[in-house]
DNA sequence: TGCACTTGCTTTATCGTTAAAGCACATTAC
DNA sequence: GTAATGTGCTTTAACGATAAAGCAAGTGCA
């Protein structure tokens, strides 16, 4: 019943070796492709590990070669909450796409506990379980992650960080994609009196798409008709801005939301007060994770490529693993306008 | 300016004995606090790394014990619908912080992709990259989770695989919660005319929420009212099959979802069809992974408890990995009836 | 005083892999 | 015909940690 090429206990590549009648030395340079070795003992050699289904002992080849063959993945647990749960998948998928090219391991250290007076991620780096570090953190600052990034251990950053310009980063241009999907409400829509509604002022988003609300309001000379209200990413948060304005609200025909989250909650606020988006006012949010798709009205939004960015800053630590390439320090990719309903654009028939 | 107890370069146990002035063997016994080795050499040592910040290599420990000091999390079939994010990342958490109490690293492999002859999470193991492994699969054969979980190795499955009937698993009542929240419409809403709308059929979950479903309303004589239409747990197909029935609609007064991404969609597409809900039809979903929260009105659901399952699951791996307690080899976790308005129940007056 | 036992280390060996050096034997070069 | 060059392996050593065995020096006991 068992299948017979099924190895019972582990095969080493002495295992290997023995069935071929050469040393492990030789298999190894077999396996390898080595000009020493004669086609015949690779043919054989070849043949005997796919037959006794031969897999290198990774510990063996990290201690011999330094390299672990794997990458962590880096989520301070403030990021869990602050980012969705998709926003973390789809960067979970594209570091582990770009690490699987290269045959490489993805550990995820999600949990920052101090357990042996060092935080669990820079354990992992320097007990040499990992070869480097994508590290997704939001907050302005962090003490970890600035000393990680600064230990000199191969380490790119996933977002933008201004204090740790030397740090190698990849991000988007929050500042001008707030002030386009703005713009687009004040040139588009015709909106005149805008609320923003920020997420937590420690995140640098949430600093930057703020920054991007302002430019644009008082590029248009809005300034004095538009207000900011400080969220916390949560769609509670959004529900409380919009109950939280009162009377007020009917002073604004725009809204602003700093997240597709709050947008979300904003939009039911909005709905149980009898307001109609966009007749009444338009909406618009910030990610484009799944949520802004499903609303009625969908969300008018901007598409954060979040798994993208993964993918460029995987590459980006295989190259610093490699020693190669030293490149620009931070990267920043395109972010797409991504037009719904909410705003007051058409909808594309979408619908049944 | 930089700190001088940074080690410039990796510390090996080495290092931290030559500080001291015995050897590494030493050093070693005196970590793990051997009763061989002098109070005053143990002090001296720890006093040394600390100092250098000395950390034990990974590769050398896992070479040495034969142990990799990591599990793999499998996630074979990478979710494609935007709530089974949430589904993921509870488990993420519970597997996580289990094995950071362990001082074990968690590694995620998610790519079925063949890259050598085979996937990469059966190289994984025979890699002895990880210890063991939590295979999160929905499907109800998947040949590759078979080999793995008969291989010998310490695997450990989340949900419920009938046909993997020797392995060891963790997951929850699946009939008997579907029939009871199908109950709940029955007897306390007094709902006769129910129809269901189930996940893909080669899930096994779809399977056994379709059985409790057709348990409860053969239970109560109602068979003949009710229908079952097939679904893929998207929130599309809620809104498919809700649209799909036609004029048929007006037949029934309650919906059970197989999951709350297809209540989503069923809920909106009777909206929009201008059927309230729960006045007109009552509608429950399953595994409250946070959507079924947000949605207007809530939606009546059952609570998966992912993470506890993942804990669980974590915590049975460790004990297959220390050869220790043989235990059950399937164990299922309680469920909670999540009571929302969608059923008819009434709002815990959540909103302001 | 002599022998066993304890104490506190050191030496040795091993986990699996692979670069580098070593070493027969065959081939070519002049 | 002897030296240089290839060819195809084997031997050696090392990565870092740690059990196990070894071995001095000190202690206890008769």
């Amino acid at each position: 019943m068992s299948d017979n090429t099924q190895p019972r206990t582990r095969v080493r590549l002495r295992d290997v070796a023995d069935l071929v009648g050469v040393t492990a030395a030789a298999a190894s340079m077999a396996l390898a492709d080595s000009p020493r070795i004669s086609d015949k003992t690779k043919r054989a050699v070849r043949a005997a590990a796919t037959q006794l289904g031969y897999v290198p002992s990774s510990a063996g080849r990290a201690l011999r070669s330094q390299r672990a063959g794997a990458i962590a993945l880096i989520v301070p647990n403030t990021t869990q909450h602050v980012f969705g749960h998709s926003y973390f998948m789809h960067v979970l998928t594209g570091v582990s796409s770009v690490a699987n090219e290269r045959d490489t391991q993805v550990l995820v250290s999600t949990n920052p506990d101090e357990a042996h007076g060092l935080a669990a991620y820079e354990r992992v780096m320097r007990s040499k379980s990992a070869d480097g570090a994508i590290v997704t953190s939001a907050a302005v600052t962090d003490l970890n992650v600035e000393r990680l990034s600064q230990s000199g251990l191969p380490v790119v950053l996933i977002g933008n960080f201004p204090y740790l310009s030397t740090s190698v980063s990849v991000g988007i241009d929050d500042v001008g994609a707030s002030r386009s999907i703005t713009e687009h409400l004040i040139e588009v829509h015709g909106r005149t009196r805008l609320l923003h509604v920020t997420g937590p002022m420690d995140h640098q988003t949430a600093i930057d798409r703020r920054e991007g609300f302002l430019a644009a309001v008082a590029a248009h000379d809005l300034a004095d008709a538009s207000r900011v209200v400080e969220g916390d990413f949560s769609e509670e948060a959004g529900r409380d801005a919009v109950l939280g304005l009162g009377r007020d609200l009917t002073g604004f025909d725009g809204i602003v939301f700093a997240n597709d989250d709050m947008a979300f909650g904003g939009l039911r606020a909005l709905k149980s007060l009898g307001v109609s988006v966009p007749q009444d006012i338009s909406i618009v949010g910030f990610d484009d994770f799944g949520l802004s798709r499903l609303t009625t009205p969908g969300i008018t939004t901007v598409r954060v490529p979040a798994e993208r960015m993964a993918r460029v800053a995987t590459e980006r630590l295989f190259d610093l693993i490699e020693g190669s390439k030293p490149g620009p320090s931070h990267q920043e990719l395109a972010v797409t306008l991504v037009l719904r309903e909410s705003c007051g654009c058409e909808s594309k028939a979408d619908d049944a």
